[in-house]
DNA sequence: AAAGGACATGTACCTTGGGACATGTTAGTC
DNA sequence: GACTAACATGTCCCAAGGTACATGTCCTTT
């Protein structure tokens, strides 16, 4: 139910075309939430169906803009105040942690490094961005300002993510052999 | 194919049944990589079927052990250092703080102060297991450094997450209205 | 002796997500 | 006038994940 919520969160904004929220999915939640366009897409016909957005404008090549409903905002309401956050994360890095024993220590440590150099870049790109936004480059309504948290959210996160692959690159575990027999 | 690895990357530890594997999920992996105990029992007949893993012995209450044999490690390791890491996170809580400007200021305090308090939970639960490592208590073997490893990453995101909560608690956005029109 | 809880494994179905493939349009540029 | 890039929407299928339901065993406690 994430992606409807998050496209009917977007739409709440205002209005927008399947590839402009495509387009926003990959820009400010690539990381934290990716949608593809086909689902994107798909979703956003199953909203219309119930009523909670409907047909805002249609433009050259197809362009169909949507706008949310009351409905809509109600709903999305309903989930942001009486729903349970789900806290699973899938971070499949730390999965792979666990098995850092059964790599040779030089690819350990290159992948590693490549690891920490990676968060360092998302880090500094939604600084970056975070940047932007206390200049006001993007206005200063609320949905900005939502923007800005959820930004501050992902600058941290990959901060501590590149913080431990460092971290981890010292403690790096001696090479094991697995219990094969 | 996380599963998979996950599954395979356990059992060369030494062997184990698909009980022991779920616990073992739900224990250190419960918040990083849940997987409930259907699609374990399927992946070890999967991977069993494949020659990955065989039977190592056959105990009360149908109770099935499996071994990781010599291809299953094989495979193991040119997943671990073949193949590229998948950067995907799906932070739900991220993915509505986008959105917090549609919630009443009183529901979002409360439901940040909630947030930031599990996450410091999760935290100190973390804390707690890699201090007892620290003390030895799970041995000092390769496969025990790498738990180590994982375990610091575990708190360092929650500590990042409960930090960003009472971040966003201070800089919550102005509520909004949406533009339905 | 009964009952409850932990042990242990599975089937079935439904939802979500990802990737490949397909198609056509408009605007800009060489 | 031809070409290319960005715009724009979609179908189809497979893989992965989640939940409900089902079944039976062994051990401990009352």
């Amino acid at each position: 139910m994430s992606l409807r919520y998050g496209l009917l969160g977007l739409l709440a904004e205002g209005p927008a075309s399947g590839y402009d929220l495509a387009r926003r999915f990959q820009e400010v939640l690539g990381q934290i939430w990716p949608a593809q366009h086909p689902k994107i897409y798909a979703e956003l016909r199953r909203l219309a169906d119930e009523g909670l957005i409907e047909v805002e404008s249609e433009g050259p090549r197809r362009r169909t803009a949507y706008r949310i409903t009351g409905e809509g905002t109600a709903d999305l309401r309903r989930w942001l105040t009486g729903t349970e956050v789900d806290h699973t994360m899938r971070i499949q890095l730390l999965l792979r942690s666990l098995f850092f024993w059964l790599m040779p220590p030089q690819e350990l440590a290159r992948q590693l490094e490549r690891e920490a150099e990676y968060f360092q870049r998302m880090a500094q790109l939604y600084r970056d961005y975070a940047a932007r936004k206390d200049r006001g480059e993007f206005g200063t309504g609320p949905s900005t300002q939502s923007m800005r948290v959820t930004v501050e959210g992902a600058v941290r996160l990959n901060e501590a993510l590149a913080g431990w692959a460092e971290w981890a690159a010292e403690h790096a575990p001696e090479p094991g052999e697995p219990r094969t027999k």
